[in-house]
DNA sequence: CAAAATGTTGCTGA
DNA sequence: ATCAGCAACATTTT
């Protein structure tokens, strides 16, 4: 489920759901998903606490608990859902969070890949690992042209590759990515300090386009069974993203699948065409 | 059966 | 030191 858009929607949701319920128990079913301490000593600092506010930075999860903050990221199939007391665990609920009124809320991760980390303090949350390389959030001020080219100067590495690797801006994961990077007519290839002022200012605007329009939608579902958070509808509107051989809708052209940095990579090499010296 | 799948991180060698 | 490339994490699906 998650990039920036199905992030913020699970936050959404969940505020909806668990603000200000006492949680009365919390069982951890497989512990290495808890990072930075033991799983009982994080059962313990869970149980009898309150989530009073919910909020994301990049693809992270934090939960504000009245005594202290919970760290949640869904890496690649992370999903929550607050089920009634009489719904049933299934293998793939790795975490569960009861309230007072019996209600339930699993994380379940096929891939176990997802991670969870307790902070007592804004301060140690805002100086741990993950958290100090992060880049700007896409819709703040400072998520500028200039910015980006400063960021971007001297970078050998491929644009497509930079911008999922979060330290310039977060968010944006294998799916969005490359729909940016289409709308922007950029290359994924592409030497990340080589991008023109012209290239740099259209994957300014079109991450926010296309991160924006994402939210609006509720996210992008795809390959997995509708989930009750998350489950969006962006993927009608992916114009390269799983498209191999299908026709761009700009110029008809068989969509592309390469790899870069590993990952699947779609794209169009007529709209996008690669840079040359 | 091998490869790939909405992600990060830690190691390795340049 | 810095940076880029890649295996690793664990499971399911194509």
């Amino acid at each position: 489920m998650p990039e920036l858009p199905e992030v913020e929607t699970v936050k959404n949701t969940l505020l909806r759901q668990i603000i200000k319920k006492p949680i009365t128990h919390v069982h951890v079913n497989y512990a290495p998903m808890i990072k930075n301490m033991e799983a009982d000593e994080f059962v313990a600092r869970m149980q009898n606490n309150t989530v009073q506010d919910i909020s994301r930075r990049g693809k992270h999860l934090i939960f504000h608990l009245a005594d202290g903050i919970l760290l949640s990221h869904l890496r690649m199939e992370g999903k929550y859902f607050y089920v009634d007391s009489d719904v049933p665990q299934t293998t793939h609920t790795h975490v569960v969070f009861t309230f007072e009124d019996g209600m339930q809320l699993f994380y379940e991760d096929t891939r176990k890949f997802g991670t969870f980390h307790f902070y007592e303090t804004e301060a140690q949350l805002q100086s741990s690992k993950s958290f100090q390389m992060l880049g700007v959030e896409p819709f703040a001020a400072e998520f500028t042209a200039p910015y980006v080219k400063e960021k971007l100067s001297h970078k050998k590495k491929p644009i497509k590759s930079t911008l999922l690797d979060q330290t310039i801006v977060t968010g944006l994961g294998n799916i969005y990515v490359d729909e940016v990077l289409y709308r922007a007519n950029v290359h994924p290839l592409t030497p990340a300090g080589q991008l023109t002022d012209a290239q740099i200012e259209a994957v300014v605007n079109e991450t926010k386009n296309v991160l924006a329009r994402a939210i609006e939608l509720k996210g992008t579902t795809i390959r997995t069974f509708a989930s009750q958070h998350g489950s969006g509808t962006y993927q009608n509107e992916l114009r390269v993203h799983q498209r191999a051989n299908e026709p761009c809708a700009t110029c008809q052209t068989p969509i592309q699948k390469i790899k870069v940095g590993g990952r699947g990579t779609y794209f169009c090499e007529v709209c996008q065409p690669e840079v040359k010296e």
